[in-house]
DNA sequence: CGACGCATTGATTGGATTCAACTAAGGTGG
DNA sequence: CCACCTTAGTTGAATCCAATCAATGCGTCG
């Protein structure tokens, strides 16, 4: 079940019924896969497809013309990629596979033709467009209004939540795919200085962190440090509910 | 008619029949007025009304523990408060007038049942929030890539653009309700800085900026500057005219 | 092994902050 | 209608966080 991921993350917000997850199915049945390091679509695109994350980690980011590039979302399974270049008409910015990924390729005007016909699908969708909104705003706090020290430890609290969030935290260690330069183009610092930012959180004994695999040690501390608060996050079916 | 920012914007993204533009008349029909620095909704509230600004200008804005501010966007009229909060069940940040604001109370209940019905509308509205984090987007790499003179630049090249789009612009001025404060809350900046690089845009006689009025004198200058690409606010109606 | 990518460390520089004082503009009340 | 007060904008000096530049360590893989 290579889908499952986006049939996982949409039924947190709607009751999908067998023909939905059929539909679904039928529509990320074509997937393929892109080596790490690779653009699963690139500045400038007019996609045909859409792409949607199956399995692996990818970074939407953009490139600007002195060569600094702005990593402005990790991509998790179950997330799209280019929802947006539907009313855009092209992308702009790239999306990178930072792991081996397995990308479905949707086709958009099948999409299309799901959200005129399917409305419950479609608020589920919108929903999740709703939570990246949320994602991004936490990001942009992050970076503009916290040092160094507690913005890194903001962002590895948002990575372990939406991490658990989709059952691959084990015993507060998760994988970690992410080189300290990315890390950087993240949170708006250099890589020597997220060096030396993971330094202190080791040395403080928060984390550890190494070979691409994040421990924990002490969340409630990181989380306290970092003013991490998930509610952001925690996106709950109360609409759905209420009707 | 005192929503038809709203109207105005959606469509753009669908063609809304009478009956729909009925409905939402209806939908926004309860007006009230805020008084500027009042917040129209804040952080922590469960709202029973979505929040829609009519006229005026307000600022979705994060306060952290140490005092800082991150304004994450400025809303127009025609903008949504709180859509997310649909999900969140309260609000993680707040939102407040920068101007005296026509604002409509809108029932979640019936925007709910709205969307579970007119699946147009839905679509129509989830392109909104598409829109929102294409800004959102933009803003990120804007205040983590950019130094204080370009991010200012950026910033009011946006601004002009969407008052631009809602017809508020005139021969390139336009009011501009924010204090440098505000600015820098934005831009994550601090006042001052702010002041010295509006100073520099003035004296390299890119913008005139007084009484809240401001002035883009060289806008092809301003936006090569700021490597402004605008690209990111031309939505289109690709997909429903491709149907 | 050799080469490459990534992580680490040190020394120096610089953009933006901080702190503080001061001016200008607007609003209010006596 | 002016005195007073508040808010926003301006300027200067000192400081600091993070960037930059540069060198080195280290693990992995062809």
């Amino acid at each position: 079940m290579p889908t499952s991921a986006l049939i996982r993350k949409l039924s947190i917000f709607a009751d999908l019924n067998d023909e939905e997850v059929a539909l679904l199915d039928d529509l990320t049945s074509d997937v393929r896969t892109t080596a790490a390091k690779r653009d699963i679509i690139s500045e400038g695109e007019r996609p045909e497809w859409l792409h949607l994350i199956c399995e692996g980690w990818a970074a939407r980011y953009k490139m600007l013309p002195n060569g600094a590039r702005q990593i402005t979302a990790f991509l998790l399974p179950g997330d799209f990629c280019d929802l947006h270049a539907t009313l855009l008409g092209k992308m702009d910015h790239s999306i990178v596979a930072l792991t081996p990924c397995k990308v479905a390729w949707v086709s958009s005007s099948k999409l299309d033709q799901l959200t005129t016909t399917h409305v419950d699908l479609t608020r589920a969708l919108w929903w999740g467009t709703l939570l990246d909104g949320a994602i991004l705003r936490a990001w942009l706090v992050n970076n503009g209004r916290r040092e160094a020290f507690e913005r890194v430890a903001h962002l590895l609290c948002e990575i372990h939540a939406r991490m658990t969030m989709i059952g691959l935290v084990d015993d507060d260690r998760l994988d970690l795919p992410v080189t300290q330069e990315e890390l950087g183009d993240a949170t708006g610092l250099t890589a020597v200085h997220v060096n030396r930012t993971l330094q202190r959180l080791r040395a403080d004994g928060l984390i550890e962190l190494s070979r691409r695999v994040l421990t924990v040690k002490d969340v409630s501390a990181l989380k306290r440090l970092a003013q991490f608060d998930g509610t952001y996050l925690q996106i709950t079916r109360r609409v759905a509910a209420s009707r």
